[in-house]
DNA sequence: ACTTGACCCTCACGCCGCGGGAGGCGGCAG
DNA sequence: CTGCCGCCTCCCGCGGCGTGAGGGTCAAGT
């Protein structure tokens, strides 16, 4: 039996465009044509039209199903175990931004505007959920890590917000300094460097001058915190580290 | 502060095209130009560029990022709930698709290569999971379908196998009268509707005339059974709710 | 003053899977 | 012979950029 597009395209419940579309890219030629040019379609190219809707419907592109028809070698288990990883993958983002619009939706109930700190912190590289278990395995063990641990679980709403405006008060005045063209090793820098490792002794953990140079050295090292203080002002991370290893010499 | 596309992507994490882009489709225009044409991007465009980053993290499209973000009558909120039902559809779209690959990687396990009907039934417009419902809907106080919930509760697998045997072998009869050209109220045409109404009986449920004409009825009704025909021969639908309504006034 | 190399610019095509339309021919019924 | 439907082949469009090509600009080093 012959069919033509239209019928096929009814029958499979896909336009005639998309047949017309498989037939270029090679994917399903029909098995000849008539005289005027008209497509004709067999048995066995609707069997194989199944075949590749069936792929479609699992999510594989046009050209994997390709392969996977064409190829004798080609190990479909393969393929779909491939293709699930995918896709979990892929719902995993989606419920990631699921999840952060439920944030988002929930704060402007609360009446807070994120900031744009925020907003970078909570959605940005620094997605602290995602953050939290390498922050743990690199830090998990240390006195400090503990101890910022113990003092953030009972910081109030009110906290975070004193916290959030201290710090952006700090950097603010750090990219006026910058701004004003001071050297990194100069007094004004130093004292700010040294104003930063009071902040987090006072909010986070003890933080004496070696951990601090450890904290810089990770600034320009770790590009999700270079970028964090590179949106503050560009060439910020490295001024900072300079800042504060000139201060830790001076002190020393 | 002035700063170069250059320096803005490296602290927004963004490709320089993307800003290039951002500007073309005027979402994100930097605030000046140097003498030779060099964007120029101040602080203001840098809050800007991190709300846009903020949205597109949420998954927003940039014409809706720019209507958020311009329209002063934009509603933020109705934005984000209309945002969450759209990524909680997809994630159950992608949900859907895992299930079926999961179905299609057990099935390869246990030895079964699935026909062609199955991959239709379960994964086309007949995938039985989303039809249950309906079909209970429409046919749940019926005594047909509690005969059918009945029986078929009892199907083994070898069951359903000889189940679509006997159905293919029917369809592929029917098919063949129809290619010789038969009339659709022809004697033949009759026989195979009969048999189609006594299949219905041996395996679903009692199937009188009145119920057979109604079946024949959706057939060419409800585009998701026409489709079903459609694949086995095109024209069928319409060709088996004539023989059978021919049947059944024959009969009466 | 000149060169180098890093940066910047503007086109402009490519991707994926078709949708949709223009402009024109083929086939069949009345 | 006239409709009308269906078929054909281009070809642009979509979203969000990636990735060059082919050239100007700028600051630093020689």
């Amino acid at each position: 039996m012959a069919y033509t597009v239209g019928e096929v395209a009814r029958a499979a419940r896909v336009t005639v465009r998309t047949l017309h579309h498989y037939d270029e890219i090679g994917l399903l030629r029909p098995s000849g044509r008539t005289p005027a040019g008209y497509r004709r379609y067999d048995d066995a190219d609707l069997d194989r039209l199944q075949l590749i809707r069936y792929y479609r419907e699992l999510g594989f592109p046009l050209d994997e199903i390709a392969e996977i028809l064409d190829d004798p070698a080609a190990d479909p288990a393969a393929h779909l175990s491939r293709q699930h990883e995918l896709l979990s993958g892929r719902i995993g983002k989606l419920q990631e931004m699921v999840a952060a619009i439920e944030h988002a939706m929930e704060a402007r109930k609360v009446g807070i505007r994120l900031t744009p700190e925020e907003r970078f912190e909570v959605f940005g590289d620094f997605n602290p959920d995602e953050h939290a278990e390498e922050v743990e395995r690199r830090w998990g063990d240390t006195e400090a890590y503990r101890q910022s641990q113990e003092r953030t679980s009972r910081y109030s709403k009110e906290d975070w917000l004193r916290n959030k405006e201290v710090n952006e008060d700090w950097g603010r005045r750090f990219a006026a300094l910058m701004d004003s063209g001071a050297p990194a090793d100069g007094p004004e820098a130093m004292a700010l460097a040294e104003e930063h490792r009071q902040l987090i002794t006072e909010w986070w953990y003890d933080c004496p001058l070696e951990l601090h140079t450890g904290l810089a050295d990770m600034y320009v090292a770790d590009p999700r915190f270079t970028a964090y203080f590179e949106t503050i002002r560009p060439g910020m991370a490295a001024y900072l580290n300079e800042a504060i290893h000139a201060n830790a010499i001076s002190r020393a």
